[in-house]
DNA sequence: CGGGTTTGACCAGCGC
DNA sequence: GCGCTGGTCAAACCCG
């Protein structure tokens, strides 16, 4: 259960947000548990989709984008960052879906150790757009 | 001038 | 064993 404090970290700054966050991964969790493989479980993982017009959401890190890459299943290319601490070793993917461009996928790798000195206004912005338990309940085709 | 981003190439893992 | 897809690195360019 280590892979809910990366989310609960990250919006250690409010409690409100903190559960909010747990509801969230708890959906995470559920899919990659009832996908698949232990596999996917050791890597700490947690992708939530969310409803913006950009691709980069800011979460009061900041990252660098090292890598673009264009997957077959999307029309879309996705975006490969990293975060900006040298000692942290966090990951995040962005990718968009191929029908749905509106819809941005965020998936966080890796557990941060550092503070955020963010507002968490940016987090309520965030939370506003995430719809993650419908989209995933639903698993669209064009997500397959 | 420096940091960050961009884009292409290279490499590794998996499937056939 | 080869080919494909996905992921990472690295050098060059752009913006602040």
């Amino acid at each position: 259960m280590e892979k809910h404090q990366v989310m609960l970290h990250t919006a250690s700054t409010s409690t409100a947000l903190s559960s909010h966050f747990k509801d969230v991964e708890k959906q995470v969790s559920e899919i990659s548990s009832q996908n698949q493989s232990d596999k996917e479980a050791k890597h700490h993982r947690y992708a939530f989709q969310t409803r913006s017009a950009v691709d980069v959401l800011d979460d009061g890190y900041q990252w660098r984008k090292y890598g673009k890459k264009i997957v077959k299943n999307n029309t879309f290319p996705r975006s490969y960052y990293k975060c900006a601490h040298r000692e942290c070793n966090v990951k995040k993917q962005i990718q968009r879906h191929s029908s749905d461009e509106e819809i941005v996928v965020t998936t966080y790798e890796g557990t941060h150790t550092h503070p955020v000195d963010k507002s968490v206004e940016t987090f309520d912005q965030i939370l506003g757009n995430l719809l993650i338990g419908n989209l995933f309940n639903n698993a669209p085709p064009t997500l397959e």
